[in-house]
Formats: C-alpha cells, sequence, structure tokens
DNA sequence: TTCAAAACCTGACATATGTCATAGTATTGC
DNA sequence: GCAATACTATGACATATGTCAGGTTTTGAA
C-alpha cells in the first residue's frame, strides 16, 4: 500500500475529505481500516446499517437497490476518490443500496463517529458534504427524467458515453471499465436480452466496436446522436 | 396574511429551518418577501438563477423537468413546509427544476444571502439542511427503480397511493390534490392517454370512484396489491 | 348563458420491450 | 486439459406502451 495516511492520500483531493483541518484528517487516519476486496464480493448489502463510510482508493463498485420483481437497478457507479455510504450514515438510517465491487478494489473505511463530530464542529466540512449531495441529487433527477422519457436504445448509448468519460479508454481505445451485459441492463433498466440486441445493433452500424469483452467506443459522434434520439 | 415573522410560523416546524437560532431567524424573517401564487402559475423555471430559496406555507408545486423529447417529468410534489431551490443556491448552480403551482399557494422568499450565511456559521443548520437532502436523495433512488422495473399500472396505483397519504383526503373521502390526467402521466412518466386508460381501468375494477374531476380511493388494500405487481 | 377552449375519453394501430427457449462461446476451478 | 459454469447471442412470440385520430364532456371567460 503506497500511502496510508489519509494527510497525505490524494484521492482526498477528490472528495469532502478535503474540507477537514489537520487534526481532524489525523484522527480520521487513526481510526481508518483499509481493506481489499475482490471483483464480484460486496462492500454491503441493502439494508445493512452501516458504522462508517467507504472512501474508495481504487477501483470502481456499483451501487444496486433490488426490486420487487427480482431485478438489480445500479444507481450510480463509484469510482476513485467517491466515498459510499455517507447518505446512511448521515441519515442514521440502513442503507438502502448494495455495494459489489465490480473490479479489484481498495478503500478504507472510516468510523461513523469519526465522521459524525466533525459534521457537528466543522461547517466547512458540512457544507462541502452538502455540496456533494446537492449534486448527486441533481443527477438522480437526470437519472429520473432520463429512465422514464428515453428509449432503451438511447439510454444505452448514452451509457458506452457515460463510461468513456468519466472512466476513460486504455491505449488501444477500448473502455477501461469493463461491464458485463447483465450489469449494462442493470445501468440502464432493462432486459439482459433487450441490452445484448442493442449492443449488437450498435457493433453492426458501426457505433462500437468488441473484442471478447472488451468494448471501444468508435463513433462518439453518432452514439450522441442516438442517445439524443435522431 | 394570518402570521408573517418566521420565529411563529407553524411551517417552519417541519424544514430545516427549525434548526436556525433565534436571531438567525429574525433575519431571515426580516429579508423574506411573500407572495401568492395562482394554479398554474410558475414560481421558477428550469434554468434560471435562483436568487434565494422558497418555502412553502400553503398550497402545491410540482417539480418537472423538461425532456428532450418536450414531454415533462414531475420529479417531486412540494407542499407545506417544504422549502424549494436550496439545491441550487447550496451548489450556486441554476436550477434544473421548474417549479409549478398546482394549486393556489403562499410562499415565502428568502434570499440566498440569509440561508448561506447561516449556512456557514450555524454547523447544527447546515447538518439539519443535509439530513434533508440525504432523505431526498434516497427517495430519488427509489424512483429511479421504481421507473425502470415497475409498469406504467403498477406506478400509478403507487401514485394514488401517495396522493392519499401524502395530502389526505376530504369529509366525503375524496383526494384532496386533484391533478389533472396529464399531470398524473408525467408523475409516472408515461403518454396521458396510457394514464387515462388505465384510471378508467382502475374505476371498472372498483380501486377508485370519480366524480368530476375528483377522485376517491375506493380499496386501498387492492391498489396496493396492484402496485406490488398481483 | 353561451361559446370556445381545455380536458377527458376511446378505438385502431405501430412499435418497443420483455420473456422463454436454445445454442454457441468464454472462464474458472480442479 | 477437461468439465462445469457463467456469459453472450439470437429467434419467436406475447405484451405493454406510445401515437394518431376522432369524439364527448367539462370549464371558464365574455
Amino acid at each position: 500500500m503506497e500511502e496510508s495516511r489519509c494527510e497525505n492520500c490524494i484521492v482526498r483531493q477528490f472528495n469532502s475529505l478535503r474540507a477537514m483541518s489537520k487534526e481532524e484528517l489525523k484522527q480520521v487516519s487513526d481510526s481508518k481500516t483499509t481493506k481489499s476486496i475482490k471483483k464480484g464480493e460486496p462492500l454491503f448489502q441493502e439494508g445493512d446499517k452501516l458504522n462508517g463510510v467507504y472512501c474508495v482508493r481504487n477501483g470502481v463498485s456499483k451501487l444496486s437497490k433490488l426490486s420487487p420483481n427480482g431485478k438489480d437497478q445500479i444507481v450510480k457507479l463509484a469510482t476513485k476518490g467517491e466515498v459510499m455510504g455517507q447518505r446512511s450514515v448521515i441519515a442514521e438510517e440502513s442503507t438502502n443500496l448494495s455495494a459489489i465491487a465490480v473490479s479489484d478494489m481498495e478503500v478504507c473505511f472510516i468510523p461513523k463517529d469519526s465522521i459524525n463530530s466533525t459534521l457537528h464542529k466543522n461547517p466547512n466540512f458540512t457544507l462541502e458534504v452538502l455540496r456533494h449531495m446537492a449534486h448527486d441529487l441533481k443527477e438522480a433527477d437526470d437519472v429520473i427524467v432520463n429512465m422514464s422519457q428515453k428509449t432503451v436504445k438511447q439510454r444505452i448509448a448514452e451509457a458506452f458515453l457515460y463510461l468513456k468519460n468519466n472512466f476513460g479508454e486504455d491505449d488501444e481505445g477500448f473502455l477501461k471499465l469493463t461491464l458485463s451485459r447483465e450489469d449494462i441492463a442493470n445501468v440502464v433498466g432493462t432486459a439482459t436480452e433487450s441490452a445484448i440486441r442493442i449492443i449488437s445493433e450498435f457493433k453492426k452500424k458501426g457505433l462500437i466496436y468488441t473484442s471478447g469483452k472488451r468494448i471501444r467506443v468508435a463513433d462518439a459522434r453518432k452514439l450522441q446522436d442516438m442517445a439524443e434520439g435522431f
């Protein structure tokens, strides 16, 4: 593990922890524990009471919710620098989402007491967390609109652009984050078969190119048009 | 207007303002203005920069977002005690939602400076706002799952139960909040015709009873079953 | 009260999407 | 290296939902 003190952790630059004072960070660092999670393993499950938050150092986790009909809806993909479980800790409720690693991960677990005491004492930190949450809520509203107003085809096109823009591409241009067809279906909220069919169609049309599980966005412009309904 | 000082306003009990100190409230009360909004009139429009937040004293407003295909998706119904526009003010961005009155309203407009200065000084207030937003975010996640996994029929059944539980019924058992079929369609994210068809079906099955525009939930149990997919 | 506009309703039809069945293909563990 | 397992793919079909077109009823303003 390269750097195990929060004070020096680069990841912190990207999240609310940057608004903490030196002393607060020290305290957090002393109380945190680091965990390695293998792809496919859960960090926590829907309904769990969380005793702290998880700060992602490396890898990606899906945050999903099981619907009554047995399907999993992926609500968010959390990556380096993001904090998971804050909502549950802040509202003091059990969590409404499950977190499962979609790639090997390294996360820091920060006990809720460290968070809560800072929330009560440091308005800047609280405000920073609030700003983050305001942003998440806005994104959630956008997702609601997309879900109800766009076709599956449009949502899948959007999903590929999202993966490209947020997780990047490797040297060969393939998406760094590889999701199974089932996960893609669960992100856009459709049946796995429907997702597969549409992905095949995109291949035929030259919008994407695949090699095994890996996917490359071949024509971002056309994908964008597709996402907008042309 | 019955009571025009925030310090004495009952509405405040239901929202984050209750965490303000006496002096802070006084300052808010001095800077606020009260407005009457007629049914159908907008409070603000998607894209507007908000110079403050709106605290609902009376009536109901729909918060909606226009989708690229021209349809309006209603994301939330705000009623007495709720504060609108906080997200935009907190994140210092223009708002992503439009607010339009669905019944005659009375609202207080609170300039953002009053809010912002308290956010920086009073951690309890900030934390209270944060808790509210955490709650909203959780609800938004639930809506996402419902949108993608439930049928229109299930969502409409849910919507009636929601209206009953959150806005109540009058002496005759009719829903206090009367929405047009179009608004109902926009809440559940479907075409107006589809909503009308399903409402007619519910009538025939005796799940609801209508008289003019007014709707009464006739069999809450069966509606609940319907919402859960039976 | 009257009339025009808005809201509601229904049918016919096209289309998007889900479901089930089946088979090929990659991965993994032993 | 092989079997078991998961993942990907495709066809056939059922169903849910959207769209268009035409009515009827309700509402609100002159």
